[in-house]
RNA sequence: GGCCAAGUAGUUCAGUCGGUUAGAACGCCGGCCUGUCACGCCGGAGGUCGAGGGUUCAAGUCCCUUCUUGGUCGCCA
């Protein structure tokens, strides 16, 4: 048994100057600083303090392990000589009378150096991810998140909420994304699912009389990673709310956010109540985007009938959208090379010119477009030394690449950007169908459990033909901030009679419907309540918060872009035992 | 699955037009140093230039294939 702390590494000061006391930690550095003498740093979770060693008893035990080994040290605390202001327990040291070696470190090189460690190599962080994690630095993003998710349970609980775990075998959904499976031993042939979200159970939930439910839940999708997606796994806060409209949903989440972001943010300023609420439409024609970053104040506007026939054969088909940036003074080489980044991102070429300090327009395509010069500053209300970028082409394609046109020059121009702020925003009134690139016929947009915007009345139109199906919105929205997708929510479709009326809609009918969600259909002819929800990313928030551009420094053990933990092996082969209880053959030769 | 980028010492990187023995910083090992705190100074060890093939008198450098990693598009109700 070692001896316990009397303090940790953050804790002594110039008050316990004479005190005896003990110390445990990581010897992170050794500085000698001449012949039998020493300065020993030692960390702990809570922070560093020195230990100056003065003889040769104490110079052998602190040379004789290697860095990174624990050490317990008991000793008498001391006034530095020369002290530092940049520690907390700077003013301080600790003479040892006894060091005790915990645990040795048995290499003397490391993968990285623990203090530098976000500089090395990712693979090789995420394989040695307990060493990564001693770096304090590491470490403060996984400490936020437990803040950020406690703040949070304390939010919703004092808002009402009931935190109610739901299953994590369960049953594959037939809609969505790749669900991951885990084959059934007692049933041959057969699978659970894991849960790509809470969202049946929930609804249950509310059928059952629970009024308002939340829960940290974790979800299981079995697609590809990105910067801000992480493969697998990931967690959301799950909410449902009983006899709730939209509006129920949007003051719970605009009173419990706002307060915990401008308390653990990187910056100090969050969007306040209401959110701006921006129609999906409206958001993809001014800002290019379903998820428009607000703190950049670049908009685009549509100049097709200006612009369509001036002569410039990329603007002759499809529509024009122009973005006006006000006080650009970036060079001719410098737009275009952040045209060349929009052009990779989008996937379609966009076009620029700009106004010169007297107004007259030069650069670009300035020739095809001098023609319509007072159109252009009367539409775009163009002031001199304004640059205007171009994005032509099919509707949507347009629209996308306007979208990435204004946040690569809202960054990059001085002026368009309040960076230091979260700006929320609501996308509201989703469309409730889309007609399908590949079938070319009418299929749900989004998710098949929203509530049609003017309920089962706008569908039977929609069937009678007096309204066109593609003008149906769904009671759906998405939270949105600083350009990233918190969440996506709804008012529930609670009714039978208009759920089949939906799905009718898309050539189905009653039986798919209860093939597809059973148990939620045969609830919902029990006495449902009308419910709303929302499930805001965990992990997409605590990415906001600690201002980091990768959704794994916020995650204490993340799988790399393959979906593999190089730590744990995972995944991995198992025994041919294993697979024959699970009634699984490998036939023939497995492709990779 | 498509596209783009990267892979050189334990780590992070440099390496020009293809040309002598592949360099630096940090780390490591040894020596010196009693007030350091990214300690300093001196010395040293450490390399399958991701792998395979090709072009060439000569390849870290050029070409092809492949592997790994990251970004991005598809995908993510």
């Amino acid at each position: 048994m070692f001896q316990s702390r009397t303090h940790t590494c953050n804790e002594l000061r110039m008050e316990h100057v004479g005190q005896k006391v003990t110390i445990v930690g990581w010897m992170e550095n050794v500085r000698e600083v001449g012949n039998n003498f020493a300065f020993v740093v030692v960390r702990d979770f809570y922070g560093t303090t020195q230990v100056v060693v003065e003889n040769e008893t104490m110079m052998s035990i602190v040379k004789g392990i290697n860095k990174e080994s624990t050490i317990s040290v008991e000793g008498v605390v001391r006034e530095r000589a020369s002290k530092n202001p940049k520690l907390p327990t700077g003013d301080i040291e600790i003479v040892p009378e006894k060091i005790e070696v915990l645990g040795r470190c048995r290499y003397n090189e490391l993968p990285f150096e623990i203090n530098r460690s976000r500089e090395a190599d990712e693979a090789q962080r995420l394989k040695y991810r307990y060493l990564d994690l001693r770096n304090p630095a590491v470490k403060k993003n996984i400490i936020l998140r437990c803040n950020v998710v406690s703040a949070l349970r304390q939010a919703m609980t004092e808002h009402g909420f009931l935190e109610i775990t739901t299953p994590i075998l369960t049953a594959s959904s037939p809609e969505g994304a790749r669900d991951y499976l885990v084959p059934a031993r007692k049933h041959p042939g057969k699978f659970y699912a894991l849960p790509q979200a809470p969202q049946q159970f929930k609804q249950l939930l509310m059928t059952s009389g629970f009024d308002r439910y939340f829960q940290i839940a974790p979800c299981f999708r079995d697609e590809d990673a990105r910067g801000d997606r992480s493969p697998g796994e990931f967690y959301q806060l799950d909410m449902e709310m009983a006899f709730a409209s939209q509006e129920d949903v949007f003051a719970v989440l605009e009173d419990v956010l706002p307060p915990i972001f401008a308390k653990y943010g990187t910056y100090d300023i969050a969007s306040t109540a209401p959110f701006r609420r921006i129609k999906y439409l409206d958001a993809l024609e001014t800002y290019g985007s379903d998820k428009p970053d607000l703190r950049i104040d670049l908009t685009a506007k549509d100049v097709t009938a200006l612009l369509s026939d001036c002569g410039f054969e990329p603007f002759a088909d499809g529509e024009v959208k122009a973005i006006p940036v006000s006080n650009c003074s970036l060079t001719r080489k410098q737009i275009e090379k952040l045209l060349a980044d929009c052009e990779v991102t989008a996937g379609v070429k966009s076009y620029w010119f700009k106004t010169d300090e007297t107004g007259a327009i030069a650069g670009g395509v300035a020739k095809f477009v001098q023609e319509k010069k007072e159109e252009l500053t009367e539409a775009l209300s163009l002031a001199p030394n304004t640059l205007v970028i171009l994005c032509s082409g099919k509707k949507t394609l347009a629209q996308k690449a306007a979208g990435v046109a204004i946040k690569t020059f809202g960054a990059a121009v001085p002026g368009h950007m309040d960076k230091e702020r979260y700006e929320f925003c609501w996308i509201v009134d989703f469309p409730m169908y889309e007609i399908g690139e590949e079938s070319g016929e009418l299929e749900f947009c989004h998710n098949p459990f929203s509530m049609p915007s003017g309920g089962l009345e706008v569908l039977l139109k929609a069937e009678r033909g007096e309204i066109d199906p593609l003008s149906i919105t769904a009671d759906q929205y998405d939270l949105v901030c600083n350009g990233v997708e918190l969440s996506s929510g709804a008012v529930r479709n609670h009714d039978p009679e208009i759920m089949v009326k939906a799905f009718e809609m898309v050539r189905l009918g009653e039986e798919d419907v209860k093939k597809k969600f059973p148990a939620m259909y045969n609830a919902f002819c029990y006495g449902a309540p009308p419910h709303a929800g929302i499930a805001p990313g965990v992990d997409r928030m605590v990415m906001l918060l600690a201002g980091e551009d990768s959704i794994r420094e916020v995650i204490p053990f993340p799988m790399n872009k393959s979906a593999q933990d190089i730590m744990m092996g995972a995944p991995s082969e198992v025994t041919q035992k294993q697979l024959d209880e699970l009634h699984i053959a490998v036939v023939g030769e497995v492709e990779e």
